[in-house]
DNA sequence: CGTACTCTTGACCATATTCAAGAGACGTGG
DNA sequence: CCACGTCTCTTGAATATGGTCAAGAGTACG
């Protein structure tokens, strides 16, 4: 019998990290690749439905998506659960574990996930020796707050139709611009529940919306995921123009 | 006749701002103080009602709150309103601008404001120069991010009743700890339609819900503006625990 | 072959919206 | 000083949107 490999491994060096060669972000240069190099930890491999950081706790690391997706959430007492944004490849996570001194969410992995571990004690360090990286941090949480903004303007004053045409467009939107799923093919794995709890809708409800998607031809839902049929529809249902388009850095 | 004063002045320097004096944030050393003074343009008073940010444009600056508040919001085509947040003394707004090209939120004037107006194209010399600085930038975003987070919980996950409980304990909170009004007053100016518009409710429901947390002696509504009777109340009919309290930065 | 998970649908109910109307406060101009 | 418009709050009634309950179908997996 075979012992299984170690969740925690240093496989990749930085130079070879295929998020830069991806091409979807922008080049260190070679004193950043070195400092960051030797910021990293080593890397986290989880498993599709596991826990990545819990609502809460305090945890030592910080993340960057690596490969694979997952969500960011919050519950009240009696289990109702808000999902409030998705993560992915190039996402910087636990950021805000480093400012507060808990985490006030969770972020749990949909599909298996790679992430490249940081020390969250050496971050001060990075906004120091690279400012540049500082700034790009500064990036990232500005761009989460950008989704965040739009996120709650649908939950708050989008119909039921609204949110989760725009929502299936901004997953299609966001995985495309960083080719998480090759175009045209099904975004996945994710439930009806899962769209239910970004949405801030029942279950039924939600099923109820999505089929009236389908009947539109605008989206096809199979087995937990989705298919884009027709983004432009289901843009214009929702009155969202698409992300904002730049350049963007990662860590 | 008199010429009215000019909307934009230069008056105090930043080691007299009453932000500092307050106590209620970090202090300066000497050469940030040096620094954050060259980096200052000026200040910008903003009438009650006045528009500060807008949506699709391109601010050339930054600002920093000194005293009044307002709120952050987005609007969708036929007009409904989402409030994302308030701004209050000392919170740091048009960042996005800053990264993005143009701002994806607007921000409005409640009362009559006090505005530290800074140069965007010279925030990265900042990172560069004052790394604390650069990262207590990021601190700041990191907790927006956290409030935001928190208010999508409640848009998507709690009840009428509860949503208003928590914003109004939310506002009762984060205007205590920067003393924006004294302990035991009104917080005010803010009428119902604000608070619609921030629970993503309809006027009329909200008057029902805001008269029945009157009606458990929670809360006193008078014009535009309510009294916090019993913050404990209010605070466990959300489920709301409360902000975490941590020294905080600004800049 | 049974159990768990996801999706689906119908019926009924709760919550929140819309429409409508009016009261009270305030400021402005005649 | 009064008339008028505006703004905010308030309330009731009719309606719509979405939630809850219940049951069943299809699939995957041990």
């Amino acid at each position: 019998m075979d012992t299984s490999p170690p969740k925690s491994t240093r496989n990749i060096p930085c130079d070879e990290c295929p998020l830069l060669c991806s091409g979807h972000f922008r080049a260190f240069s070679e004193a950043e690749l070195r400092f960051v190099n030797t910021f990293k930890r080593g890397e986290l491999a989880s498993d599709a439905g596991s826990t990545i950081l819990l609502e809460g706790t305090h945890s030592p690391h910080l993340y960057t998506v690596i490969s694979g997706w997952g969500f960011r959430y919050k519950t009240l007492e009696d289990g109702r659960r808000q999902i409030l944004n998705y993560v992915l490849p190039g996402d910087f996570i636990g950021l805000q574990g480093s400012v507060l001194s808990e985490m006030h969410h969770s972020v749990e992995a949909l599909s298996d996930m790679i992430l490249c571990v940081f020390e969250r004690n050496r971050l001060f360090e990075l906004y120091e020796k690279y400012p540049e990286l500082g700034f790009d941090i500064t990036w990232l949480a500005a761009r989460e707050e950008q989704m965040l903004d739009e996120h709650l303007l649908s939950v708050g004053r989008r119909s039921a139709a609204e949110r989760a045409a725009y929502l299936l467009a901004f997953l299609y939107e966001r995985a495309g611009a960083v080719a998480l799923f090759p175009r045209g093919t099904r975004i996945a794995p994710l439930t009806q529940q899962h769209v239910a709890d970004t949405l801030g809708l029942s279950l039924v409800h939600t099923n109820k919306t999505l089929r009236k998607l389908n009947a539109q031809k605008a989206i096809d839902w199979l087995d937990s995921g989705f298919e884009i049929k027709d983004i432009e529809v289901l843009k214009q249902i929702a009155g969202w123009t698409g992300l904002p388009d730049i350049a963007r850095p990662f860590i």
